[in-house]
DNA sequence: GAAAAGATTACCT
DNA sequence: GGTAATCTTTTCC
């Protein structure tokens, strides 16, 4: 009983949908068929957030974060893509470790190897969400609260205090630094 | 047009 | 734990 997640489940506060899709799986259909993996850790990235790529207005990068719920949003940062999925305009959370599905020897811990497993790059940036491209669905219960772990996002050096980043606590997949 | 910074990762000691 | 690799986008002059 896998649920695929709606353009509309996304259009809502971007840290309630950062949560709710802990436990959730990123799938993905390409020349080498499914890859997928169960998220583990995410980052908000929200309105008036100087970490926020989109936080000075639409440019070249950014113009997908200004699509509508469920748009896929891929940067590249040095050598790697990341990817993100659009919440509200200007919104967006990013794919930071999974555990693995398939394959299961996969390594998707930390957002570039997350995005290179599942095979995402600059050419599926602005891709809605159940496209046959990729899409994520439900196959288990929300993660509980108590299970949660919150913390500053990595690697960013505006507004790093903020607790954006959720993870599922003790997870073997949650990329380093882990949260406390 | 030039320069700097970066939502990272791999490999070094 | 620290740092180099590496290259595109953004930003500033």
């Amino acid at each position: 009983m896998a649920t695929p997640l709606r353009p509309s489940f996304f259009d809502r506060p971007t840290p309630r949908v950062a949560r709710e899709l802990l436990g959730t799986q990123l799938r993905t259909w390409g020349p080498d068929g499914r890859r997928s993996v169960r998220l583990v850790e995410v980052e908000a990235y929200v309105a008036r957030d100087p970490a926020n790529h989109a936080d000075r207005g639409p440019t070249r990068r950014n113009r997908s974060m200004f699509g509508p719920p469920g748009t896929l949003y891929v940067y590249r940062i040095h050598r790697v893509a990341c990817a993100n999925v659009v919440t509200r305009p200007g919104q967006a959370v990013l794919f930071r470790a999974g555990a693995p599905i398939e394959p299961e020897r996969a390594n998707p811990s930390g957002p570039g190897r997350l995005s290179r497993v599942l095979g995402l790059g600059i050419a599926d940036d602005g891709r809605p969400i159940g496209d046959g491209r990729w899409e994520i669905v439900r196959d288990r219960p929300p993660e509980p609260a108590g299970r949660i772990a919150l913390g500053p996002r990595v690697g960013v050096s505006r507004a790093a205090e903020r607790p954006l980043r959720f993870a599922v606590r003790g997870d073997p997949w949650v990329s380093r630094p882990r949260p406390t």
